[in-house]
DNA sequence: TTGTTATATTGCAATATTACGATTAATATT
DNA sequence: AATATTAATCGTAATATTGCAATATAACAA
């Protein structure tokens, strides 16, 4: 297996489970906090920055933009990536809703 | 590998990472939702209402569990599964500055 | 005690993820 | 053109995840 069964859970569901996966690794969070932080970037930074492989943290870098997190953008031989702030806005409605449930009466046991 | 290389990151990161993980998978978050909404549950209920065999839900009640999210007191036979209210709570306050980040800086290229 | 019910654990197969060396592709620079 | 620089892709090894059948365990009921 290995292979979520996505098509028994809600499209609601599924969206947050894949932007929730996304963030799942120290890397991906790091990346992103970093392009927060300096506002736009190059990958060779971000190698140096967080002491991975430059093909490692070009996987990493894809799966974010796979998801529409970050986009880049080709300058010379290096290339700037930076946060899509539409897409991150839309995350967040998305995440926002499911971590903010009424937990008011929650706690039974 | 499919290793993680958590001693590279800052604690912040991987506690983001570990959430995130966990929120990585539709179950996971059906069933979070589902605690939410009837406040109180037992597994049985769950394997009924997801569609998945008793014990791969067993299994992500686990993790859950494991990460404090959730709470499961033995009642007679059936164990009540609940959100542990201030775990939640702790957890959102770890999540929410990581998907708050200042956006209006960002969008570079 | 014997069964019944509810949940947990074990073991395993299928697949996914992570990481990196080697290579490739694309663009600059000389 | 030849070379350097930067990032993407390919291939692969190591490990993790998902899901379930089979089994174990625990608590109750008759």
């Amino acid at each position: 297996m290995g292979l979520a069964k996505t098509e028994m859970f809600t499209e609601d569901q599924n969206a947050i489970a894949l932007f929730a996966k996304v963030f799942g690794h120290p890397a991906r969070v790091s990346i992103l906090q970093h392009l927060f932080k300096i506002n736009s970037c190059v990958c060779g930074d971000l190698v140096n920055e967080i002491g991975l492989a430059q093909p490692t943290i070009s996987q990493h870098l894809k799966e974010l933009k796979n998801l529409g997190l970050i986009k880049g953008n080709v300058e010379g031989t290096s290339v700037c990536y930076c946060i899509d702030v539409e897409n991150w806005t839309q995350m967040k409605k998305i995440m926002y809703p499911f971590l903010d449930q009424d937990i008011s009466k929650s706690d039974c046991c």
